[in-house]
RNA sequence: GCGCCCGUAGCUCAACGGAUAGAGCGUCGGCCUCCGGAGCCGAAGGUUGGAGGUUCGAGUCCUCUCGGGCGCGCCA
């Protein structure tokens, strides 16, 4: 909301070298390094210092000198420093800040799809909250965006699970079985089979019946299981989708047809390969394996295949770091498909967990890892929202348990919760304020006014980076800036207060609204 | 070997190609008769892994190089 600004510059700029549009840059407006410097910055003077033949802070004073607006305007170097009205800002305050950019599209973010084999984790805990922020940003920026989790309910995975279930019902039962190694070794198996027993008598079932009661009420204890954790995380999916469904609905073999007809499709050595290679892939992808089976790859083509036939044209995918190698696969089997550049995969990188610096083995098959339920038990479900996203997506988390857990105090979201909590207290004491008519800002109050005003562009900024920490610092940086403000300015009972007031109930607004994207309570006390 | 991510203060990390590279934690020293001290102020701490290049300007972009992570299946 600095249009007044660029405007100014551009139309002064214009008049005074004699540009035309085409020859005007693009004008930069960014923060001065200090407040007392201006709120507002303008590198024009180097810009065009090659263009104009002329040394940057030359053309910067020639500029400010005819700058027209509700600021004042200064040159420094080659940059124009301005300072905004009082009333300007006044006026600002008056009108809010929160608004958003505004795209078209119907978007799925679809994130954690975790295998329903074992417990949510603390690794997967990371790609849940990005993907529920991103999803609540992206709903606010486009038509709509809904947040969906791909049961893997189907393959290799799901039958070894299902037999280690098995095996516990009959050790249970008294049979001296053993628990291969390669199966699930997890108490939470031996739970599932009690459940089991529970529910049905399984002697009088027969061998199919066995089956069909692991294939379903197993996998589904799990998905019941994974949805109860992740909503003690604020992480709610609009659909959960199933692997099996989109084998049954056929859409593996609409996919294959489609690509065969587009001339994607060969076979060799008894396999059928996509070619996908002629689309930047580095090489070509089997999609029905020599034996007949449907690889995952190809699994996974329909299943964006559908997703896409539901309506949706903005695809989001929240994916770990090591899933890297399928990005291009995906994205090449989409283009094939006809609906290139409408996949984004957001790649979350690890988080590496230690325990008195000895690295945490995350082992599903073993039983041994941190699940995310104990976390959010231990240091709260807010302070472990924060964790994962103050960082951004691209940076590694080394994170020590012990140390966590002692120090969660420290955690940056008590310091962006009091904030919130010290700015509502002022709110509610004050309900027969006075209407000062004292007008002016100091560099506590400005500081704090031009971060609220970088709301869209803070926004826009996220959506571009499409990384939640975008979101989290400037909920940080505000919070700063509020302290700051807070410990010198006065406000009830100042002669400023009116104004004050204003921007103290702006900054709630603001402040709640952030906390509603990053899914975190908003307090009234501490 | 190839592809992607990372390398910045003691530690963990920031910084749309812009001014004096910033926070948190840790260390040291200050601040409540005053809207909540879960806060604020200050000090100490840096050759942004290294070498070239691009330009008015490089932590940021390009090339090379060193170090760490992840990935390179008719697995999922």
């Amino acid at each position: 909301m600095t249009d007044v600004i660029r405007t100014s510059i551009t139309e002064s700029t214009q008049k005074v070298f004699g540009l035309s549009t085409e020859d005007m840059p693009a004008v930069d407006i960014q923060f001065t390094p200090d407040i007392t410097m201006g709120d507002y910055a303008v590198p024009i003077g180097f810009v065009l210092a090659k263009k104009l033949r002329t040394a940057p802070d030359r053309i910067a004073q020639t500029i400010a000198q005819n700058l027209q607006g509700p600021f004042r305007a200064e040159a420094v170097k080659g940059y124009v420093n301005v300072t905004m009205d009082d009333y300007w800002w006044l006026d600002r305050l008056s009108q809010g800040f929160i608004s958003y950019p505004q795209y078209s599209g119907k978007v799925l973010v679809e994130y954690v799809s975790a295998n329903p084999t074992g417990p949510i984790h603390i690794g997967h805990g990371r790609g849940a909250v990005v993907g529920s922020v991103l999803a609540n940003l992206l709903d606010r920026v486009y038509d709509f965006a809904d947040s969906e989790f791909y049961v893997n309910d189907a393959g290799e995975q799901i039958r070894k699970f299902c037999k280690s279930v098995e095996i516990r019902i009959r050790e249970l039962k008294g049979e001296d079985v053993e628990l291969p190694e390669d199966a699930y070794h997890g108490d939470y198996i031996v739970d599932i089979a009690k459940s089991i027993l529970d529910r049905y008598n399984w002697d009088t079932l027969s061998e199919e019946e066995q089956w069909n009661v692991l294939w379903n009420d197993a996998v589904d204890m799990m998905r019941k299981w994974h949805k109860e954790t992740l909503e003690k995380l604020s992480v709610t999916m609009k659909v959960w989708t199933s692997e099996r469904l989109i084998r049954q609905e056929g859409w593996p073999e609409r996919a294959i047809q489609l690509l065969q007809d587009k001339g994607y499709a060969y076979e060799k050595d008894g396999a059928l390969w996509f070619k996908s290679t002629l689309l930047g892939d580095d090489k070509d992808r089997v999609l029905v394996k020599s034996n007949g089976e449907y690889t995952y790859y190809l699994v996974d083509i329909a299943y964006h295949m559908e997703k896409i036939h539901r309506g949706y044209n903005v695809l989001v995918n929240v994916w770990g770091a090591d899933h890297i190698g399928h990005v291009p696969r995906m994205n090449a089997a989409l283009t094939a498909l006809g609906f290139p550049d409408c996949l984004t995969v957001v790649l979350v990188q690890t988080v590496r967990f230690w325990r008195q610096g000895v690295a945490v083995a995350m082992s599903k098959r073993k039983g041994e890892f941190l699940t995310l339920d104990e976390l959010i038990d231990e240091i709260g479900k807010d302070a472990a929202r924060i964790m994962f996203i103050t960082r951004s997506v691209d940076a590694t988390i080394d994170f020590d348990i012990e140390g966590a857990k002692q120090k969660a105090m420290d955690n940056p979201v008590y310091y962006i919760q009091y904030a919130c909590v010290r700015a509502k207290n002022i709110l509610t004491r004050t309900d027969e304020r006075q209407f000062g008519s004292s007008l002016g800002f100091d560099p506590h109050e400005r500081t704090l006014l031009r971060l609220l005003n970088a709301f869209q562009e803070r926004m826009a900024l996220a959506v571009r980076k499409l990384d939640p920490f975008v979101i989290e610092s400037y909920a940080w940086e505000l919070s700063d800036a509020f302290h700051k403000f807070y410990q010198f300015d006065r406000v009830i009972g100042s002669e400023y207060e009116n104004a004050r007031w204003q921007l103290v109930e702006r900054f709630t607004q603001v402040m709640e609204e952030l906390f509603t994207l990053l899914g975190i309570e908003k307090l009234e006390r501490m």
